[in-house]
Formats: C-alpha cells, sequence, structure tokens
DNA sequence: GTTTAAAATTTCAAGCTTGAAATGATTTTT
DNA sequence: AAAAATCATTTCAAGCTTGAAATTTTAAAC
C-alpha cells in the first residue's frame, strides 16, 4: 500500500507548504497586531539589519529570493517611511546600496526579540534532535546558498 | 558555542522558509514556461480536482490557507477563463460549490503528471529514510489541520 | 576608440494577497 | 415571530509580487 517514491515526495512538499504557510500566517498576525508592520517590510529590515554597511539591491533581492522590483517597491515604502534609505555607490553609478536609517534600526531591534519569541512559540514543538535532522536534511534540500 | 534553543528554532524557521521559496520559484518558473499558468491557480486547480464534486468557498480558502478575498479572486479568473464554475446551493443561499468544468479538469490532468515530475526532480536529494523523517516532524510542526 | 555585450536598477501592467467592511441568508435567542 | 447573532460570500483599497521592458552605466571585443 506505500506509494511510490514520487508520489510520496509530492506528499511531502504539499505538507512542507502547508506547515511553512500556517506559520507564515501566524507570524503574519503577530507581526500586524503587535508591532504593526508586515512580512516583507520585516524580511527587508531583517536582511538590513545583518548587513549593517549597506547592501545593493541586486544582493537584496537575492538574500530573499524575491524579484528586483519587489525589492524596490517595498525599500520604496520602507524609505517612505523614513526607515530605509539608499546611496548611490562612489565607484559605480549603476550601484545603489541600501540601509537602515538609526530609525529603521531602533524599529527593527524592538521588533526582533519579540519575532524571535514568536517564531519560538510557534515550533515549541521541536526538540534539539528534531533541529539538528531538520537542519541536516533540509540543507540536502537546497534553498538559497 | 552552540546557539540556546530559541535561537536554534529561529535559524531553523529562516532555514525552512528559503528552501520552501527555493523550491516555490521553481515550480512558478516550471508552470509558467510549461503549462502557461500559475502556481495559485495551480493549487486551486488541485484542490478541486480532489474534490471533484465540488467545494464551498470556505473550504477552498481554508485548504489552501489563504483569505476569502483570494480565494474569490483567483476562481474569478478561472471561471472567466472557463475552467472552473460556481454553481448556487439548492438548500442554502448563501453557499455556492466551485468545480471545474471539463476544459478544467482537462487541463489539470495536462499539467499533473508533469508537476509530480518536477516536484521529483527538485527533491531528488531525498531518500525514503529522509521523508519517514521529515513527515514525522512536520506533523507535529502542525500546518493544516 | 567605437561598437557590443553585460550589469544594476527602475518602471510598468497584470495578477496575487490580505484584512476590513458590506451584503445577503440562516440560525439562535428572547 | 422579531431581534440578534452567526455564517458564506463578495467587494474594496492597499500592499505584495512577478516578469518583461526600459534606462543608465560599465566592461568587453573588435
Amino acid at each position: 500500500m506505500s506509494d511510490p517514491l514520487s508520489k510520496r515526495r509530492l506528499k511531502l512538499w504539499i505538507r512542507l507548504l502547508g506547515v511553512t504557510r500556517a506559520a507564515e500566517g501566524q507570524l503574519r498576525e503577530f507581526l500586524r497586531v503587535r508591532h504593526d508592520t508586515t512580512l516583507p517590510r520585516f524580511d527587508v529590515m531583517a536582511a538590513l539589519y545583518r548587513r549593517r554597511e549597506g547592501v545593493t539591491m541586486s544582493e537584496l533581492s537575492r538574500m530573499l529570493l524575491v524579484s528586483n522590483g519587489n525589492a524596490t517597491a517595498v525599500v520604496d515604502r520602507l524609505e517612505k517611511d523614513g526607515l530605509a534609505r539608499r546611496t548611490p555607490s562612489e565607484t559605480d553609478r549603476r550601484t545603489v546600496f541600501v540601509s537602515l536609517t538609526p530609525e529603521g534600526l531602533a524599529a527593527f531591534e524592538s521588533f526582533a526579540a519579540d519575532h524571535e519569541a514568536e517564531v519560538n512559540r510557534i515550533f515549541a514543538g521541536l526538540t534539539e534532535q528534531d533541529i539538528d535532522l531538520l537542519t541536516e536534511i533540509l540543507k540536502r534540500m537546497g534553498g538559497p546558498k
């Protein structure tokens, strides 16, 4: 009665998508209600926080696995709200560096611990051993290099 | 040097999101290039295929973990293209059943095997044992009930 | 050195997605 | 049975997202 490998991989993918979407939904709700922000904005700010010295638009979209146009749009909105800023490169006039403003930095720091706690709550069922196993398998499943 | 559990859960979530987005990107590209369709349309059609007798809008959005408004929009477009249809309930005038038209059914059947093969290609690195392990853990991680 | 190709970003139209509010229908309470 | 609460769906505005085309700049080829 066991499915062939191909069918099992398909079912696994559907389950993986389900878990991810459910968690995304909870995080989105959490960010909206508690911090009046959105997941895409949080993702961009997290990337800019990780690379405090600034990133190019291309790097940003590669980091987040979104299109260039998308990165432009989200950064536009963050910039309009004074949370991010663009700085043209001195050496290459095609390139711009994006970074958090002081306000953006402060805002992100006010999200970050709370966000981690929420992720923790969502995945409270995972033991150290689960994490070891999952990490190992996910590494082999690819994702961003 | 090992992170506390909380940090490890956070990193795992980021990795999980990365794997899922990368796979979604590949599938989206595949559906666009080879079958001239999109992931959301495919997801809706797959749900309607699984429940050939028809589903209500609410069931549909619960199945796919999307908002009601979203389900309405995608079904609208499928209906406009003649791939899905709405049938009002006889017994409850609030309810509509959505189902695939014959054209929609044929279209989905022409995607399905190919889609499964593509998922298989993307997750070729997963052995039977990986799948057992992952399935077990993902079940405990929640997702749609 | 001029043409050609490649790269970084933005713009744009179309489609996706959400959450809130509106509409209409059914069920529950009083 | 009227009032109130609940339910199913749609509508709407705002934001998200993509992929393709356009712009501008740099690098490569000739």
